[in-house]
Formats: structure tokens, C-alpha cells, sequence
DNA sequence: AATGAATGAGGATTCATTCAT
DNA sequence: GATGAATGAATCCTCATTCAT
């Protein structure tokens, strides 16, 4: 039984390198820049073996998407607040903390977005994630007092999506802390 | 001289339907997801005859980039005003109608500033153009008598290409008037 | 009847032009590595044209070969001489001048030889050309006087051959006089 | 362990199958007149497969090169002797042996001593080739006791070349053993 | 006569995927 | 489980040749 576990995280591991090998390759090159060797090699694996972990590069990209997917519910659940104050300023700011941690993350989504006529998956994370996020932000707005909070938090989630991008061409010299707190002045109590 | 110019223009008409048939295309599908014959076979030409006009698919990606370039210099003096609130109000809404009636044109440049690394000049196009709206932004800010235009200027430029974003997720469903109507009443006067 | 004659020449002219092209990039190329584009900018007129004047790609090699078909029984018959010292000397001294003054031809010539199952043409020039010079030889030196004038004749064309590749190896530091001068030593009184 | 040697001995079968194939090829058809697909056809695998092999048609000619360099240097060691006469006469014999039972070798160095220009290995291995079998037959005849080696040697090197051409043009018919033994007559004691 | 636009086959190369070991 | 050899379709690009002007 030991064995068999330790076996199976070992499993799991692997499976953790390859999806994050591709993850990084894809965000930095896109999906169809990316070849299933450069993933390979990236996680120290055969070619071979990611047909093991997954089913296609198409599947990688799923598996991707549905690993964003768990994440973020964990991680709103992890931010949830009953102030709805408090409730967006650490939704903010983990915006922020993963565009500076984990800019590749944001990065990939964000792209994927634009993509959205490749695969059906694709259009479904991104009408999904809008969504969640768009009435999750507007809730907020609204117990906070916000007069227009449907408009309101329409401007402020494209405005978060937009400095990602922004972030992603200027890099270094972008300005993040600095601009989280001037969104939070102009959100937050 | 009256055939000659004929076909001249026959020549220039034809470059400009392998371009935007390759705008189109790389908008939606990507720069490496899109073939070079698929865009010979939407523009109804050969694959070879591409590289009559073209160098290369890089070089057609260069041109298309050249295209808006060129493109948007003239816009931008189109819609200049003396008046700070006139011209911003016109930017924005220029924005909002090439959103409109060309949408690739604005998701293939925002989907670029996601591929910085990929080609030397998709950098230098997309630091230009980040620099040029934002200072562009400050500057007619500043003169309406915001408090603190920079910051605010990065807002508005990063919301933009947000809204560029969410509209390409959502489609016909996403309130392009009304968003606009709402950023205008929030930095115009 | 005088404009028809002057068209005929020019008309005469432009077909040297693009068979001498053709005949210096085949030789510095070979005839794979040469694209009719190129031997028609070389000729400074457009590619169509060529084929006003040749029928393909093959048939210009095929007319280059009737080019030195034709030129070498011209030189050979004003080389002649009844003197078999003073013509055979004078063979062996066009073969070193045309070196010096038109290397491009002795390499092409070389070089097809060594091609001889790529069109039946170039077999045939190949063969024709051996036996017409190992004949030649064989006879000049018998009439000097060599016991052995087969074989000779058969080394003596070899040689010739040789030192056209060592030519093209070594280039100007090849001492091509000196080598024509001891060739003559040994062959001519 | 067995396995894996036996393997790495069909790996290295494998490369070598390439190898020749292409070695004849290029020699029959030249290298630009020559394609991957007619080599990995005349090897017995996919055109792909070439690539795991090869980095490229220009590396298989370079691998080729090499692997003629690698061979001669074997060949010349195995041919020597004290005696300038035996070794001179090996020398000779062995060129007219290769001649007789791998054509294709002689053909293709032959051939791309005339291509010179296309890549730099080839023209490094061309002189490399000229100097080293130059320098060689001298000293031969130096020993020997011509009175005017350097001289002679050119001719000789030359001559061997040339016959390879005429070898080459002439086939069967060529009669290499008699000419092989007038040579050695002549420049062997 | 002369141009060069246009075509489509073919060339080198890459790549997702499979499979024997 | 793990490898990487092997395949063949697809990619970018070139080129001989044709044809409308």
C-alpha cells in the first residue's frame, strides 16, 4: 500500500512537470508555437511518456485549462470575506500577486481569450471566467455602495485584464504596486 | 500610361486582399496557427503567388503591423482637437467603433502584445504603441484637470484593451454602446 | 531587308546573353543549384522571355553544349597544322589559354562529364569529346614518334582533364604556365 | 547490456544506410539535383526519419565529407611503407581499386572538388585533399630520385584525377588495369 | 517582342502521434 | 513505466513553366 502511494504521487509529480512545462512553453510561445518535444524536454521527460500523462497536446491544453480552473476555486474560497470591502481588496491584490508570481498564468489565460474560436473548451473557460468574475465583482460593488455596480464592474474587470497586458509589454518598468493601490483607492473603503 | 495605372492599382489591390485575408486570419486563428495556404486560399490566389507580394510569412506579419502603423497615424490626426475633451472623447469613441466594425484589427494587435518575444518588431510595435496611448492619454487628462493623470492614464488605456478582451469573449452579447457612454461620462466632460 | 538583318542580330545578340548567363552560373552553381530566374536577371531581361528563346531549362544546357560543339571544331580546324609537334603544341596551349581566359567553360564541360546520367545528351557531348581528343592525341603522337601512343594519348587527356580540377581548386595560385611549359617538354620536341 | 549494444549497432547500421545512399546519390545526380525524399527511398525509411539521422541535407553531405577523411586517413596508414616504390605503387593501385569497386566515392569528391564555391567545408576539404596527396607524391618521387618531383607530381595527381573522369564517362570500357600499369611503369621502378 | 503575374508541383524541414523494446 | 525510433502529413518556400497583356 505504501509503495502503491508513494508510486502514484510520484505519478502525480511528473504529471505536475509536464503540465507545467507546457503551461510556461504555451504562455511564452502560444499553443501552436509550442511543440509537444519542447515540452518534453522542458520536463526532463521523453517524448514519449507525456502520451502516457495526456492524451493529445490538445488535452495538455484542457488539462491546463481544468487545473486553472480547480486552482481558482480554491483560491476564491481562500479570499472569501464576509466584508465585501475586504472581500475585493484581497481579490485585487491577489490579481496583482499572481501577475507578479506567476505572470505566465495570467499571461496564457489572458491569450487563450483571444482565442477563443479554437476549441470549444477555450470559449467555454473564457464565457465561464468572465461570468464568475463579472457578477462576483459586481455583487461586491454593489454591497459596498457603488451606484453603477453592473457598469462599474464591467470597467474594473477589463481594467485588471488590461494591465496584464500592459504588464506583459513594458515587464519590469511596469509599475504593478503602484497601480494596485490606485485602484484600491478608487474601489475599496 | 491609363492600363499601366490600371494594373498598378489591380496589383495594389490584390497585396492589400492577401493582407487583410491574412489579418483576418491571424486574428482569429493565431500568427503559427495559420497557414500560409489558408491565406492563399481566402485571399483566391496561390500559395506561391503569396511570395510574389510577401517575403515571407514574417514579412507579411511585419506589413500587416506597418499597415496599422500607417493606419493609425492618419486616424490619430484625424481626430485631433484643440479642445482636450473633444479629442479624448473622440478617441475613445473611435476605439469603440473600430471595435465594432474591425474587430480583428484590435484583436490581432492585442493578441501581439501578448507575443512580445516572438519577433523584435512585435516589441517595438507594441512598446510604441503602449507609450504613445498612454502619454497621448496624460497629456489630454491633464488639460481636462484630472488630479492625477498619469495614473489615471494608465487606467483608461489598460480598461480599453480590456474591453477589446471581453468583447471578443462575450461577441454580439457584450454592451459596446453602453460601455462606452460610461467611460466617457467618467473622463469627459 | 537592312532593319530585318539588324533585328536577326540583336535578336542573335540576346540569345549569347542569356546562353553565356545560363553557361557561367551553371558552372559556378551547377545546373540543379541555377534557377531560370537568376540566369535571366543575369541576362538582364525577364524570365518569360527565356523561354522565347529556349525552350526549357534543359534545352539552354542542351543549346550551351551545341555552343562548344560548335566553337571547338572551329578552334580545332584553326589550330591545324601538318606539323603534328606544332599542332599538338598549339592544342595543348588553347586547352591552358581557354583555362586562363574562360575557366567557366572547361569547369561546366568537367563537370557534366561527371554528371553523364542525368540527360542523354550529356553522355553523348561526354562521350563524343573523349574519343574526339583521344583520337586526335593518339594520332599526333604517333606521327611524333611515340611507341606507345594509346596509352600516351589516353594520359595526356587525363592530365589535361586533371589540371582543369586542380585549377578550380587551387585558383590564381596555380601555376598554369609553368604546367602547360612541362607538359610541352615532354610531349612536343 | 547485449540489447543495448546490439541497438546502438543497428543505430549506427541505420546512419550508415543513410549515409551511403546518399553518398550515391550525390554521386550519380549531384547534391542539389538530389532530394531527402529520393535518399530516405533509397535507404528503406521515411523521409522524417532522416532528420533523427541528420540535421540536414547540407549535414549529410558534410557527415559524408568526414567520413571520407576519416577513411582515407585509415586507407593511407594501411598503404604504407618504408620503400618509396612499394608505397608509391600501393598508392597508385589503391586509387585505381577504389575506382574499380566504390566508383562512387571518386565520383562524388571528384565532383564537388568542382563545386568548390557552394559551402566552405567543401572547399577546405578540396585543398586539404589537393595539398595532402601533392605533398605525398613529391616526396615519393623526391626518394624515388625524379629529377623533377614537384613538377611530376603535379602530373601525376593530376593524371589520376583526369582518370576518373574519363572512368566516369566511358564506364566499362575504360580499361583501368592497363592504364593503371602503364602508370606504374612510368613512375615506378 | 517582352513582361512578370500566376500556378502547382516539389523541395527541405518539423511535428503530433504511435509503437516496439 | 519509459524511451526514442519511426512515420507521414503538413509547413514554409522555390521554381520551371505558362499566359494575359
Amino acid at each position: 500500500m505504501e509503495t502503491a502511494t508513494r508510486e502514484k504521487d510520484f505519478k502525480i509529480q511528473k504529471r505536475k512537470r509536464i503540465l507545467f512545462s507546457a503551461l510556461e512553453l504555451f504562455a511564452t510561445q502560444g499553443y501552436d508555437g509550442t511543440s509537444v518535444s519542447q515540452i518534453a524536454k522542458a520536463a526532463g521527460i521523453s517524448k514519449g511518456l507525456t502520451y502516457v500523462y495526456f492524451e493529445s497536446k490538445e488535452d495538455l491544453l484542457l488539462q491546463i485549462i481544468n487545473y486553472f480552473k480547480a486552482e481558482e476555486e480554491i483560491r476564491l474560497a481562500s479570499l472569501y470575506d464576509d466584508d465585501p470591502n475586504i472581500f475585493l481588496k484581497r481579490l485585487i491584490h491577489d490579481f496583482f500577486n499572481r501577475l507578479r508570481e506567476r505572470p505566465e498564468h495570467i499571461k496564457l489565460v489572458t491569450s487563450l481569450m483571444l482565442q477563443v474560436s479554437k476549441y470549444k473548451f477555450i470559449q467555454e473557460m473564457a464565457i465561464d471566467k468572465y461570468l464568475t468574475y463579472f457578477q462576483l465583482m459586481q455583487e461586491l460593488l454593489d454591497k459596498i455602495g457603488f451606484p453603477d455596480s453592473r457598469r462599474e464592474a464591467k470597467l474594473l474587470t477589463a481594467m485588471l485584464d488590461g494591465v496584464a497586458i500592459q504588464f506583459t509589454v513594458v515587464g519590469e518598468d511596469y509599475p504593478l504596486t503602484e497601480t494596485e493601490k490606485y485602484i484600491l483607492t478608487k474601489y475599496v473603503n
